[in-house]
RNA sequence: GCACCUGUAGCUCAGUAGGAUAGAGCAACGGUUUCCUAAACCGUGUGCCGGAGGUUCGAAUCCUCUCAGGUGCGCCA
């Protein structure tokens, strides 16, 4: 594909030498809308350069440029040059290029096999997977196929909170009031109530607390009646969160959880002792921060055992020493904020130069109407019960609108849980917000069926046209306003999606694929693609297919299916 | 108390490596189906961009202060 920029850039450039290509580049811009032209040169900038007031240089750049063949014309507004591209060599490129690439549009080899790693979903064990999850897991697994797509090796970790005195309680609370038949016939809820009605003894009889800390013990010294209960809680949770996992189609590379750090912990704290950064204060061991500005990092504890940032570090060395990442990504809320700042500036003052390759990306929290979600109070909402209703009120919806499709259950499944996982993905990841049932199951407008059923509507064109589309199209019958912003759309996908890689932010081809969508359901109700005119329906074809191509590669991206039917 | 995040239309949000007139969706009202999927399309209007200063040719975007909400701050994870 033609780098209009670039060339943009390039004829410029002979036009204003005192400026470099890049410095020329970065001010190149798009106009707010499309009758200014197709990319604009503000010109503010040169007066200083030029010592000549800005409009008077737009006018004068005008008038010499020798513009290439690809620029069709050029026109002054005050400071501002507006560049009109030719529209038939662009949409011939554009549209050429996806003709080309197809499924692979868009993908890069910028990536050049290096390692990202992403820690991402990390459920606790014997807790319920809910709304509260959903986040990390569906943003998580969004940017394990974004880096992928950009040509790097992608690790996936689903880093499980399989570990810490909640276990000893969980032990406590079990051989007192469990029994091995409930568990085995309703694990998590009977979990969570043995786990709830710990802390409501508790609070008469903190004797419990001391009993669970010793458990806890037994487990971290391998007692085998502990490490066998510890076991099995976690292979019947296991066997829960994968039900959901695959619901979303989504795999871990690695369930090594917080237990499988717990014999690393000790290397992990004397290497801490070499770096001569490990004080005592108030009989615990701590990383004093104060310089720079954090309170101080608990690494072990007054009874010797150590915590959740120990383990996270021993974790991080670990994933060095087997991975050698690139990049190591934590899909973590933004609650841990501190947490991580503390974590990354032990792992620097250790003198791990890699300490920056590490990345926590952050999202907000979620809420329900009645407050924040609390497993101890039951105030919670199961994510396999979110995923059961969108795809119950799917099925409704097709009886109603598509009583022929055939195979529902399939169609359903890609439309409802892909509407959930949309909505998760089309607001900047950092926002907090308030679960709300309507909103999920509101299925209109920017929502992931919207895009869905766009792709579809694309598809079906695509099988009654009786002919392939070819490269050979005549871009020149395209060239109306309402074809090129669809074409607009489809030449800004590339870079989107390493705009989403950057900030690590998925909402951004979210949004992108809404607009494209959006651009191509006015084409599609404007112009009949299907006409008599070979030519013209060859054109239209062209277009169809790289709008088809591209909402299901954005999609796929998302993690979610793109059904060829609905 | 300290630190971090958020504040844009009635609601939910885009837009924040400064740029031209601040945009969508939802909700409301009205219109479009002998025509390729109406989960669609078109139209109607609303903004002291939380507030006050500052930097700049130019600020929703950068800086300072301030208000409101959220989150976090030594033996949980």
């Amino acid at each position: 594909m033609t780098d209009f920029k670039k060339k943009l850039s390039d004829v410029l450039g002979k036009s204003i030498p005192q400026l470099t290509q890049e410095e020329i580049l970065a001010m190149i811009e798009i106009p707010p809308n499309s009758e200014m032209g197709d990319f604009a040169f503000p010109c503010f900038k040169l007066a200083k350069v030029f010592r000549k007031a800005p409009n008077l240089i737009a006018e004068d750049i005008a008038t010499n440029l020798h513009k290439g063949d690809f620029i069709e014309r050029v026109e002054t507004a005050g400071a501002y040059l507006n560049f009109f591209i030719d529209k038939k060599h662009f949409i011939k490129s554009v549209i050429g290029e996806v003709l080309l690439k197809k499924e692979t549009y868009g993908s890069s080899l910028m990536g050049n096999g290096k390692n990202v790693i992403v820690e991402f979903s990390s459920p606790n064990i014997a807790k319920p997977f809910h709304i509260g999850h959903i986040r990390t897991t569906v943003i998580g697994n969004s940017l394990y196929k974004i880096y992928k797509f950009l040509g790097y090796n992608t690790i996936t970790i689903n880093h499980l909170g399989d570990y810490g005195t909640q276990f000893g309680k969980l032990i406590v609370a079990y051989k007192k009031w469990g029994n091995e038949e409930e568990v085995r016939a309703n694990p998590i809820p009977t979990l969570l109530k043995l786990y709830i009605k710990f802390h409501e003894e508790a609070e008469e009889k903190p004797e419990l607390e001391d009993e669970s800390r010793e458990w806890f013990k037994k487990l971290e010294n391998k007692d085998e009646e502990a490490t066998k209960l510890w076991g099995w809680f976690r292979e019947v949770s296991l066997d829960e969160f994968n039900r959901v996992y695959n619901m979303l189609n989504i795999k871990f590379d690695s369930y090594a959880g917080e237990s499988f750090y717990s014999d690393k912990m000790p290397d992990a704290v004397k290497k801490m002792e070499e770096a001569n950064i490990l004080k005592k204060s108030k009989g615990a061991d701590i990383v004093d921060l104060e310089e720079f500005g954090m309170p101080p990092a608990l690494i072990r504890k007054r009874d010797g055992s150590t915590l959740y940032i120990t383990r996270d570090i021993a974790a991080a060395i670990y994933r060095k020493e087997t991975y050698d990442f690139y990049k190591n990504i934590y899909v973590v809320g933004s609650q841990q904020n501190l947490h991580f700042q503390q974590w990354k500036k032990v792992v620097e003052l250790m003198g791990y130069d890699w300490a920056d390759d590490c990345v926590h990306v952050p999202f907000g929290m979620v809420s329900l109407e009645e407050g924040t979600m609390s497993t101890r109070k039951g105030r919670v909402v199961f994510l396999e019960d979110v995923f059961n209703k969108a795809v119950d009120k799917t099925k409704e919806i097709i009886k109603e609108k598509s009583p022929n499709l055939e195979d529902l259950d399939t169609v359903a499944n890609q439309v409802g849980i892909g509407a959930v996982m949309f909505q998760e993905l089309s607001n900047n990841r950092i926002k907090d917000y308030v679960f709300n049932w309507d909103k999920v199951l509101n299925f209109e407008g920017e929502t992931g069926p919207y895009v869905q059923y766009t792709h579809a509507r694309a598809c079906s064109v695509l099988r009654r046209a009786g002919v392939s589309v070819e490269d050979s199209f005549k871009a020149e019958l395209l060239v109306d306003d309402v074809t090129l912003e669809v074409v607009k759309k489809i030449q800004q996908f590339p870079q989107i999606i390493k705009d989403s890689q950057r900030k690590n932010e998925p909402s951004i081809i979210t949004r992108h694929i809404i607009d494209l969508a959006q651009a191509f359901n006015r084409f599609y109700h404007d112009h009949p693609i299907l006409v008599e005119d070979e030519n013209l329906k060859k054109a239209r074809l062209a277009i169809v297919f790289a709008t088809k191509e591209v909402l299901s590669i954005g999609l796929y991206l998302l993690g979610i299916k793109a059904p060829e039917k609905m």
